[in-house]
RNA sequence: GCCGGUGUGAUGGAAUUGGUAGACGUGCUUGACUCAAAAUCAAGUGCCGCGAGGCGUGCCGGUUCGAGUCCGGCCACCGGCACCA
C-alpha cells in the first residue's frame, strides 16, 4: 500500500481530539517542563509558513519531554487585538470580534493540520472579556503602585495609523508596522515606569538563560552608562546639571551645550542680546521629526547664547553656552559639558563655531587635527592640576570623589531606556478602566467593576484629531465617579497590542480562573517558562515588556519568579524561493495548507526543520521538500508491514541505531533539528543496506514520532508496538554498543594525508604503527627515509613525520 | 561610529570543538525497470589533470606534527544601537 498521508493524519488527528494524550496537569507528581511559543496574531491572511518552524521546534522539544516522562505544558492562544483586525472591520463593515472570531476559527483549523500537541483546554484569546478583566487589573495594580501615570509629551505619531507609538514601535523614525513616518505631537499619554525597572532588567539578564544575541540587544536597548552628574553655575547664578561619562575630561570643558528645549533658556530670554535668534532656532528644532534630527547628523547647528556664560567648576573660567539640536532633552540632562579635544561630536561643534580644544589625555595625535577618545591605558591625564600623571581609568574615581567632597557632582548612572506609552487612540484594544473625575482627578475603577467591556460603537475609524473612536460614545464615556459619585468621564484611550501579551504565559497555568489572573497553586507549580522561543524582532518590545510585568508583579507577590522565562531561544526567518522575504507583491508566498495537501504534515513539519540551521533565515525550495517526503516514502515501505522477532536491535544496525539515539537526543536539546533529520536519514539508507529487525525499526519510530508524529504513529499500529509512539518512553542508548570492533582511521605523512588503514578499535600504538607500515603506499613513502616522530591519535589517524636517512 | 553575527562544492548546509573537509538533502551524470515519461532502485558527483599528482573552507600572515576550527591584520555581507554626552 502506499502512503497515504492525508488518510493517516485525519485519523490520528481525531485520535488526538479525543483522547487529549498532550493535556497538561497542573500538580502531577512528574517533574514538570514548560514549553512556550509566542502566541499568533490571528490575521485573516491565515499561518504563514514562517510560524511552523518556530511551533514545530517547541513541538518537537515538548514531545521528547513528554516520552522523557515530563509532565509537559505545550500551551497555544490568539494575540487578537490589534489595527489589521480593525482596519479590515473598518473596511467592510463588521465588527472586529466578528472577524477576529473567524480567524482565530481559521487558525486552529491550520495548527490541528499540522498535527502540534498543543493542550486544547487552555487555549486563551486576549480579547475575550474574561481575559482582559485580568490585563485591566494588573494595569490597576500598576496604577496603585505608581507605575503608571498621566502625562503630556511629545510623543511619536503614526501618520497613517493615526496612533501614538511607544519609542521601541519606532524603527528609523518610521512606523515599525506600516512603514509611514512618525512625527512628534504634543499628547497627553498613559505611561509605563518600565525605568524604574532598567537596572533589574540588566542585572537579572545573568542568571537567565538566553540566547547571547538576545542579551546584547536588551542590554544595548536599555543603553545603561556609568559617569557622573555634574553641576556648573552660570554668570546668572543659576545651576547648569551636565551628565557625563567622561568626568575625567572636565579640566578640557571649553563651552557647553544645552538642547533647544531645556528649561533655563526661557528663563534666561531677557538677558539674552540675540533672543530672537534663539527663539528661531528652537522653533526649527521643535518642528523637525525625529528622523531629520537624525538624519541631519552631517552638519552641526547651533546658536550660542549671548548674555549668559557658564562657569567651570573645577578651574573656575567662564566659558561660552550654546544651544544645538545636538544634545537631546530626553537623555541625561539635557545639557552637557563639551570636551572637544576628547569627544567627536563636540570636536566637530567647536570647528566649526571656534571653541577652544585644551588636551587634558595625552597619547593620541594632535588634538586640533582631531579628538582623542581612547578610554584604556594608552591615555595619561595632563593640563589637569590634580589629575596629571593618571591613568583616565584611575583618574575616573579620582575626580569623582572630589566631585563628591565639594558637592558639585556625584556619580551617576543613565539609562536610554525611556518609559512605555501605553495609550493607543483605536478601537480594537483593551479599555483603560481609570475615570476622569473633575474633583478627584484620576480615579481607577474598583476592581469589582472588571471587566470593562468595549461598548458597541457605529464607527471604528480613528479620528484626525487624535482622539480614540471611543471618545464619540457619550454613553458609555459620561459615567460617575467611583471616588465622589459626581458626574466623570471614561478614559477613552485603548491598551498597546503588547498589554495583552505581557502576561499570557501566566493564564496559560490556569486559564479558567475567574478569582485570579491564575490560581497560586497554578503559579507556583508551572513557573517559570522553561523554554520560550520566538522571534527576534521581539527582543526590545515584548519580551522586555513582559519581564518588566513579571518582575512588577514578582514585586507585588503574584508570582513566584523574578523572571518569566528561564531559556529564550530564537529562530530565523523562512525566506522565499529565491531567498527575498515573502510577501504578497512578490508573488513567491507559500501556504501551508497547500503544502499540507500535496505532501502532508509530516513532511512539512520535517522539511521546515530539516530546511538549515535554525537560528539562520533560510529560503523555501520545493524540491528539499520532496526530498523529505522521499525520507518518509522510504520508512513507510521498510516498516508498512509487519516484522517480527524479538524486539532487540540487529546486529547489523546495532551501532548505528546507538548513535542515531544520542544524536538525535543530543540535537533537539541544541536545536539542532537539521542534523537531527540527516542523522535519521543516514540510519534509513542504513536500513536499505542491512534489513532491519523490529527492535530497530521501534527506535526509529519513535525518534522519528516528534518531528513526524502521524506516520510514526501509524507505523506504531502496524508494527502492533505497545501503547502509542508519542507516549512510549523515549529510547536509551549504550555508549558501550556504538562502536564497531573496526575502524578506518587516516594516515598521514609529514601531515598530508596519504593513506587510510583499519585498526581494531583501542588498538594500542605500537599495533597501529605496524598495520601502517604494512600498508604498501606508506611502505613506499618510508623507502629511504627515516621516521623522526610517530604521532598516534587513537582511533583518529596516524601522523608519520620523515626525513631522507643519512 | 559602537555592539553582535556570518563567509565552506552548482545549491541548502555538515564537520565529534585542533585530527580523513564537504555528513544529510537538493541538483546534475550514468545504469536498471518502462514502448515512453514520471516514480522507484543502483552507481557517481569539490576543482585542475589521461595519469602520477597538485590545489582547495573570503584575503594576508603566524602558532602547530596537523588549522574550516586557535592567534594577529585586513575584506565583504547581514542584524541591532546610534548626535545617548
Amino acid at each position: 500500500m502506499k502512503y497515504d498521508f492525508a488518510e493517516i493524519e485525519k485519523k490520528w488527528q481525531a485520535v488526538w481530539e479525543r483522547e487529549k494524550p498532550f493535556r497538561a496537569e497542573t500538580g502531577s507528581d512528574k517533574p514538570k517542563f514548560y514549553g512556550l511559543i509566542e502566541f499568533p496574531y490571528p490575521s485573516g491572511q491565515g499561518l504563514h509558513v514562517g510560524h511552523p518552524r518556530p511551533f514545530t521546534a517547541m513541538d518537537i522539544v515538548t514531545r521528547k519531554k513528554r516520552m522523557e516522562g515530563y509532565n509537559v505544558l505545550f500551551p497555544i492562544g490568539f494575540d487578537a487585538f490589534g489595527l489589521p483586525t480593525e482596519n479590515y472591520a473598518i473596511k467592510n463593515h463588521v465588527h472586529p470580534a466578528a472577524v477576529t472570531k473567524q480567524n482565530i476559527a481559521n487558525f486552529t483549523r491550520q495548527l490541528k493540520m499540522l498535527g502540534y500537541g498543543f493542550d486544547w483546554d487552555r487555549v486563551v484569546d486576549t480579547t475575550d472579556p474574561e481575559y482582559y478583566k485580568w490585563t485591566q487589573w494588573i494595569f490597576l495594580q500598576l496604577y496603585k503602585h505608581g507605575l503608571a501615570y498621566k502625562t503630556t509629551m511629545p510623543v511619536n505619531w503614526c501618520t497613517s495609523c493615526k496612533c501614538v507609538l511607544a519609542n521601541e514601535e519606532v524603527v528609523e523614525g518610521v512606523c515599525e508596522r506600516c512603514g509611514a513616518p512618525v512625527i512628534r505631537k504634543e499628547k497627553s499619554q498613559w505611561m509605563l515606569k518600565i525605568t524604574e525597572y532598567a537596572q533589574r532588567l540588566i542585572d537579572d539578564l545573568d542568571d537567565v538563560d538566553f540566547i547571547e544575541r538576545v542579551k546584547t540587544q536588551q542590554r544595548n536597548w536599555i543603553g545603561r552608562s556609568t559617569g557622573a552628574e555634574v553641576t556648573f553655575k552660570a554668570t546668572t547664578g543659576d545651576d547648569i546639571v551636565v551628565f557625563t561619562t567622561r568626568p575625567d575630561t572636565l579640566f578640557g570643558a571649553t563651552y557647553m551645550v544645552l538642547s533647544p528645549e531645556h528649561a533655563l533658556i526661557k528663563k534666561w530670554m531677557p538677558l539674552l542680546k540675540n533672543a530672537s535668534e534663539v527663539q528661531e532656532y528652537q522653533r526649527v528644532a521643535a518642528s523637525k521629526s525625529d528622523m531629520e534630527r537624525t538624519e541631519l547628523n552631517k552638519e552641526k547647528t547651533g546658536v550660542k547664547l549671548d548674555g549668559v556664560r557658564g562657569i567651570n567648576p573645577v578651574n573656575g573660567r567662564e566659558i561660552p553656552i550654546f544651544i544645538s539640536d545636538y544634545v537631546l532633552a530626553t537623555y541625561g540632562t539635557g545639557a552637557i559639558m563639551a570636551v572637544p579635544a576628547h569627544d567627536d561630536r563636540d570636536w566637530e561643534f567647536a570647528k566649526k563655531f571656534g571653541c577652544e580644544i585644551i588636551e587634558v589625555v595625552s597619547g593620541g595625535e594632535d588634538v586640533q587635527k582631531a579628538a582623542f577618545t581612547a578610554k584604556d591605558e594608552t591615555g595619561i591625564m595632563v593640563n589637569s592640576e590634580f589629575l596629571n600623571g593618571l591613568t583616565v581609568k584611575d583618574a575616573i574615581p579620582v575626580i569623582t570623589q572630589w566631585l563628591e567632597e565639594k558637592g558639585i557632582g556625584k556619580a551617576k548612572v543613565n539609562f536610554k531606556l525611556r518609559d512605555w506609552v501605553f495609550s493607543r487612540q483605536r478601537y480594537w484594544g483593551e479599555p483603560i478602566p481609570m475615570v476622569w473625575c473633575d474633583k478627584c482627578g484620576w480615579v481607577p475603577l474598583p476592581e469589582s467593576e472588571l471587566p470593562l467591556k468595549l461598548p458597541e460603537v457605529d464607527s471604528y475609524e480613528p479620528t484626525d484629531d487624535g482622539e480614540s473612536p471611543l471618545s464619540k460614545m457619550t454613553d458609555w464615556v459620561n459615567t460617575t465617579c467611583p471616588h465622589c459619585g459626581g458626574p466623570a468621564r471614561r478614559e477613552t484611550d485603548t491598551m498597546p497590542q503588547w498589554a495583552g501579551s505581557s502576561w499570557y504565559f501566566l493564564r496559560y497555568m490556569d486559564p479558567h480562573n475567574d478569582k485570579a489572573l491564575a490560581s497560586k497553586e497554578a503559579l507556583d507549580y508551572w513557573s517559570p517558562v522553561d523554554w520560550y522561543n520566538g522571534g527576534m524582532e521581539h527582543t526590545t518590545l515584548h519580551l522586555l515588556y513582559s519581564r518588566f510585568w513579571h518582575k512588577f508583579l514578582y514585586d507585588i507577590g503574584v508570582v513566584p519568579t523574578k523572571e518569566p522565562y528561564q531559556k529564550r531561544t530564537s529562530h530565523g526567518m523562512i525566506l522565499g524561493e529565491g531567498g527575498e522575504k515573502m510577501s504578497k507583491s512578490r508573488g513567491n508566498v507559500v501556504n501551508p495548507d497547500d503544502v499540507v495537501k500535496s505532501y502532508g504534515a509530516d513532511t512539512l513539519r520535517l522539511y521546515i526543520m530539516f530546511i538549515g540551521d535554525f537560528e539562520q533565515a533560510a529560503a523555501w525550495s520545493d524540491n528539499a521538500v520532496k526530498g523529505c517526503k522521499r525520507f518518509l516514502d522510504r520508512i513507510w515501505n521498510l516498516a508498512e508491514t509487519r516484522i517480527d522477532g524479538p524486539e532487540t536491535c540487529s546486529h547489523a544496525n546495532e551501532a548505528a541505531v546507538h548513535r542515531t539515539i544520542k544524536k538525535v537526543g543530543e540535537d533537539i536539546e541544541a536545536m539542532k533539528f537539521n542534523t537531527a533529520i540527516a542523522a535519521m536519514m543516514g540510519l534509513v539508507n542504513d536500513f536499505y543496506d542491512h534489513a532491519p529487525s523490529r527492535g530497530d525499526i521501534k527506535a526509529l519510530l519513535q525518534l522519528l514520532s516528534p518531528f513526524a508524529p502521524h506516520i510514526a504513529e501509524e507505523l506504531w499500529e502496524r508494527q502492533g508496538f505497545e501503547g502509542c509512539a508519542s507516549t512510549s518512553a523515549w529510547p536509551k542508548y549504550d555508549e558501550s554498543k556504538m562502536t564497531e570492533s573496526e575502524k578506518e582511521i587516516a594516515v598521514q605523512i609529514n601531515g598530508k594525508l596519504r593513506a587510510t588503514a583499519t585498526v581494531p578499535v583501542d588498538a594500542d600504538d605500537e599495533t597501529v604503527l605496524a598495520i601502517v607500515k604494512a600498508q604498501e603506499k606508506v611502505a613506499r613513502a618510508l623507502e629511504g627515509m627515516e621516521i623522526v616522530k610517530s604521532i598516534v591519535i587513537r582511533n583518529k589517524l596516524v601522523n608519520l613525520i620523515l626525513r631522507p636517512a643519512k
